[in-house]
DNA sequence: ACCGTTATTGACAACCCAGTACAGAACCAT
DNA sequence: ATGGTTCTGTACTGGGTTGTCAATAACGGT
């Protein structure tokens, strides 16, 4: 009975995730998204309420991206779980993709972890940043830990080890890479490291 | 024969860098930088060339402090070099000092390591920030790779591991923890992060 | 005591930006 | 076809930002 919109509110958001992932929040005007999305000012108002409202949706939006990755590559039995667990390793290095069809990143400055950015750069005065980004830690780490358990349980990680701190651990290594690797590293590099931090887990020592 | 500046510029940069820390490069106004270093606006475009003069003066502060860290921490005899990097990475995970006299931050939100959180924000588009930032990381890369070094000759770590690799896992785990630790978890999680690395340091299979 | 030189201060002008308001367009149900 | 409702684009405004300029103050050599 009325107007119906004219655009995709998920393809709006991804333009302006891309662009508050290279320009960061202060660095990109809502000129600069309104040209990145193609919207004008006042949709841009009415529908996501501004700037702010739509970080907070693009934000909201990786976030739901990022827990469907690690749950839908980590969960699974036992047996197995080491593998997952080093092939989301590699995969985690590389990036979260903008969506599912979409290649993870055109570059690798872009694909840092869209949340650790936003909290780090505005995270300090704006709570609701901060808990997004927690949101986006915790999710990770929840779903690393009981792929680690997994692993424990099946004999391939050293059951005296603790999950939760290798969990930890691995969720500070992927999140270093976001940093590490948006400067001058190659992927190779990236993988590398992941490499190197995957060999480092503590087996169980065998008889 | 003309007057001599009225200031400490070590002291203006490090209230700068405090500034920037905390509000981010786009987020401090030049008059933010005025407040808090008490200089007027003129003085600072006659001695710093403006606000992006006083980043880059004092990136290039931050990396001449941070070089003296890792190389006066890591270097020495072969014999103590794992202890020596064990108390490295307890140290770098709780933040670089602003000066050697000062204890390393007031919160841990504004000790992530300063080149990194520039670069992020405004390394894309700043080819110069980006260049400090990768400085920043290959002075400790080295150094931790020559500790490393040190410590395989004199058998604490596995020969056989390559040390520029354990030098890039370790860097990344101490950016990851400026991410993590920066929003809501506690020195204790980060401490306990760094021993559990630390525990994983590949050591030499002994008979 | 004077004067050249340099720092400091405060004000100013041009510009950019976020948010709002209003006018026009598109759609659908009737 | 028409009308009500919602979307879309643009123009406007108040506030904030940057960089500069001229006037003033402070110092040291002479």
């Amino acid at each position: 009975m009325a107007r119906p919109r004219s655009f995709d509110p998920d393809h709006v958001l991804h333009a302006a995730e891309r662009q508050f992932r290279t320009s960061g929040y202060n660095g990109t005007s809502v000129d600069d998204i309104s040209a990145a999305t193609g919207l004008g000012r006042g949709s841009l108002y009415a529908a996501f309420d501004g700037k702010h409202g739509v970080l907070l949706q693009a934000m909201a939006g990786y976030f739901a991206r990022l827990g469907q990755g690690p749950r839908k590559l980590l969960a699974g039995p036992d047996e197995g779980a080491l593998d997952r667990l080093h092939a989301y390793l590699l995969r985690a290095v590389h990036g979260v993709p903008l969506a599912a069809d979409v290649p993870p990143a055109p570059d690798r400055t872009a694909a840092a972890c869209f949340a650790a950015k936003m909290a780090l750069e505005i995270g300090a005065s704006d709570p609701e940043v901060k808990r997004l980004a927690n949101d986006c830690f915790s999710v990770v780490r929840t779903a690393v830990a009981e792929c680690v358990r997994a692993a424990q349980r099946n004999g391939d990680i050293d059951p005296d080890a603790d999950p939760d701190d290798l969990a930890y651990l691995l969720l500070t290594i992927i999140r270093g890479t976001d940093v590490v690797g948006a400067y001058g590293h190659s992927p190779d590099r990236l993988t590398s490291i992941a490499e190197s931090a995957f060999a480092l887990l503590p087996r169980p020592r065998h008889h």
